[in-house]
RNA sequence: UGGGAUGUCGCCAAGCGGUAAGGCACCAGACUUUGACUCUGGCAUUCGUAGGUUCGAAUCCUGCCAUCCCAG
């Protein structure tokens, strides 16, 4: 039987690195691809990084310049949602448009059946439907599944995620256990092309623009203070805000056109359930009746109870048992029944 | 210019002779492959200022300065 091959992408972390190794030892024939996503210090280091683990695995490595396309597909797009007074969410689209878009594409060229990547989730085919499903991983503390609830069929079905099953620390040991570079670098987080954090920096520098300061208003509509651009803020935002009322206050709303920011007590920012557009859904094509799931609004959280109600033009409200805090706009509503990732949307408006 | 009031950390604010609470903000960590939330820690040798009384004052007395209010 000739042997499958596998396009295994290669960040330079420990992850990808021992999905590398699960993949080789499984038998398959294996490439390494790191993407160069976009300028940044530490790219020689990642892709070196990489290249040291495929060839400790007896495998091809090369780079793939995709700046254009991240700019594009994931940075742009990113940008252009803050300016609109949304609060994106990249690493979903970067998921769907470059780790499991262009990169299979490429795999597919390449001859290699399979894309495969150092997430945590599992993916399994359905008997019934033949459809592919998508499912929490083992080991909840890393599970990422939320970032990757928008995957159609056509993607899933050329998917491999080795470490699903497994947990953090065993990823780490068998990284140790093969002597690789990276057995203990540190985990990513943030946003990758943000590595200080500052988005509103970034944004001014991306865009060129000055993004104008404005008045901070209280729910009664008072002025209370001055804030430095209203694309600085996300809805539920405590933190630099800069202004003391005595008692901690919120982002409660955000208004681009008057560019004001209103804050409040935290017990305004919770809602019943939102609205969402954009579905994907594992377990069927669409959803034509309501269903029960647990969902979450961000990752990282526990989910609610809820219940998710198709609508007409495609969408689906979400309705929560109990109350959810800071529903945003911009960011991706996750559904699970179980560890079964029933699907996901993104989030158009929070209903009161 | 008369009369009154007030001046304690960036903001609010305890303290009322015994050697500076607290909240908010801010900063630093933790958490986190998004934005956030949250948690932990830090944050006035000094109380408008200059003197005085006292063993000892932010707390009492006096001058000055500043701000606010009412009269003009």
């Amino acid at each position: 039987m000739e042997q499958k091959k596998a396009l295994i992408g290669m960040s330079g972390g420990v992850d990808s690195s021992v999905a590398a190794f699960l993949m080789a030892r499984r038998g398959f024939s294996c490439m390494g691809v790191t993407m160069r996503l976009y300028d940044r210090d530490t790219a020689d280091t990642d892709i070196s990084d990489a290249r040291s683990v495929a060839r400790r695995l007896g495998f091809s490595h090369r780079v793939m310049d995709f700046r254009e396309e991240f700019d594009r597909m994931v940075i742009s797009r990113f940008v252009s949602g803050y300016e609109a007074g949304l609060t994106p969410n990249p690493c979903i689209v970067c998921n769907r448009c470059m780790k499991f878009g262009l990169l299979l594409d490429r795999a597919k060229e390449l001859g290699c059946e399979w894309v495969v990547s150092g997430h945590y989730a599992r993916i399994r085919q359905s008997e019934n439907t033949g459809r592919y499903l998508l499912y929490r991983a083992a080991d909840p503390a890393k599970d990422q599944t939320y970032f990757l609830a928008n995957l159609g069929q056509a993607q899933l079905s050329h998917i491999q995620f080795p470490l699903g099953d497994l947990s953090k620390e065993q990823v780490r040991l068998l990284a140790a256990e093969n002597g690789f570079v990276n057995a203990r670098k540190r985990d990513s987080q943030d946003i990758c092309f943000i590595p200080d954090g500052d988005y509103g920096a970034f944004l001014r520098r991306y865009t060129g623009r000055d993004y104008p300061c404005g008045d901070y208003l209280d729910l009664s509509g008072r002025v209370v203070g001055r804030h430095q651009g209203a694309v600085n803020y996300t809805l539920g935002q405590r933190k630099g805000l800069g202004i003391a009322l005595g008692a901690p206050v919120y982002v409660c709303r955000k208004d681009m056109q008057a560019n004001t920011v209103t804050v409040g007590p935290n017990e305004v920012l919770f809602s019943r359930g939102l609205r969402a557009g954009d579905w994907n859904w594992y377990p069927f094509p669409a959803l034509t009746e309501p269903i029960q799931v647990t969902a979450k609004t961000r990752h990282s959280r526990q989910e609610a109870e809820a219940t998710v109600i198709p609508l007409e033009d495609g969408g689906a409200e979400v309705l929560f048992r109990e109350p959810q805090r800071a529903i945003t706009p911009g960011q991706a509503v996750v559904l699970y029944q179980g560890d079964l990732v029933v699907g996901g949307g993104t989030i158009t408006e929070a209903l009161a």
